[in-house]
DNA sequence: TACAAAGTGGGGAGAAGTGGGGGAAAGTGT
DNA sequence: ACACTTTCCCCCACTTCTCCCCACTTTGTA
C-alpha cells in the first residue's frame, strides 16, 4: 500500500477509504492504536495472521497484548466505500475533521492530517532519506 | 473478539451482550474469574479446549485448577441478548451498574467500568502500544 | 466538453439496548 | 403436605443509535 490520501470524517464519523487502498484492505478491515498517536488498518487476512500469533502465545504473554484488542475495531464500508470509526479510537489519534491516510506497505495508517503534515516535513528530508537508506541496506 | 463496550447491569442482574461479540460467543458461553478482578468469558468451543487442556494434566495439577470451574457459570443469552450473572461473580468483578465489555481475541472480559477506565488509561498511551507492538514483533 | 468515478452529506427504517410485569419453578417454614 | 416467599425466565414496550440508501458535488478521464 503507498501514497498519502487526505479525507474529511464527516459529522457521523465516517472515514471515505481512497479507492486505491480499498481492494488491498477488502470490504472488511481491521483498525487498531498505533504508536505516534495515530491509527493503524489490517486487512482480514493480515489481522488474522497476527491473531494467530497472539493465540499460540503463553498465557501470562497474552494478557499484554489486550490493548491492541481492546481497541480494536472491526469495520465494514459501506455502499459508499466508508467506514465508521468508534469514538475512542477517534480520540486517541485526535481525528477530528481532516484525517490523511497513509500507505504503509502492509498496513495504511490514519493521521490527523495537522499531526500527519508536521511529520510528513520530518521525514521528506533528504536527510532522512539518506538514513532511511542506509538502514535499508539495500 | 475487538473492541470495548459499555452496558449496564440492570436490577435483576442481567448484563446485555454487545451485538459485535454475540455471535463469536455463541449463544452459550462460560463465564469464569480472572486477574486484575475481572470476568473472562468464553466461547463454549474455547472453553471446551481449555477443559481439555486441564483435563490433560497430572491429578496435583488438576487440583489448582478447581477454582477456574467452582466459580464458572453457564450462561444462556435471553430472547434479548441478555445473560444473568450469578451473584458471586458479580461481587467478585465488583461489578454494580456499569459494565464494560472487552473483546480480548479469543475471549471477553468483563470489568466494572469504573476500574476500566483506570486500566484504560494505562493501557492506551503510545508508549504501551510501542513496548506491546515490540513484544509482538509483528 | 461530456461522462464516469470518487467523495461528501443527510434522512429514515430497523436493530440494539434498557426497563418492567407476570407466571412458572424452586426453596423455606409451619 | 400445603401455603408462602423468593428467584428465575419469558415476554412486551420504549428509546436510542447504527446502518443502509439516495442524492448532490467534485475530481479525473476519455
Amino acid at each position: 500500500m503507498t501514497g498519502e490520501y487526505e479525507h474529511t470524517l464527516d459529522a457521523k464519523g465516517r472515514l471515505a477509504i481512497p479507492a486505491r487502498l480499498r481492494d488491498e484492505l477488502g470490504s472488511v478491515f481491521y483498525v487498531t492504536l498505533s504508536m505516534d498517536r495515530c491509527l493503524s488498518a489490517y486487512s482480514a487476512e493480515n489481522w488474522q495472521k497476527f491473531s494467530d500469533k497472539v493465540d499460540a502465545m503463553p498465557f501470562v504473554k497474552q494478557r499484554k497484548m489486550r490493548p491492541l484488542f481492546a481497541f480494536a475495531a472491526r469495520c465494514e464500508v459501506d455502499g459508499q466505500g466508508r467506514i465508521l470509526l468508534p469514538q475512542n479510537l477517534r480520540e486517541y489519534a485526535g481525528l477530528e475533521k481532516s484525517v490523511t491516510v497513509v500507505g504503509c506497505n502492509n498496513h495504511a495508517e490514519l493521521w490527523d492530517s495537522g499531526k500527519w503534515n508536521e511529520q510528513h516535513v520530518i521525514e521528506m528530508t533528504p536527510e532522512n532519506i539518506a538514513a532511511v537508506m542506509e538502514e535499508l541496506e539495500f
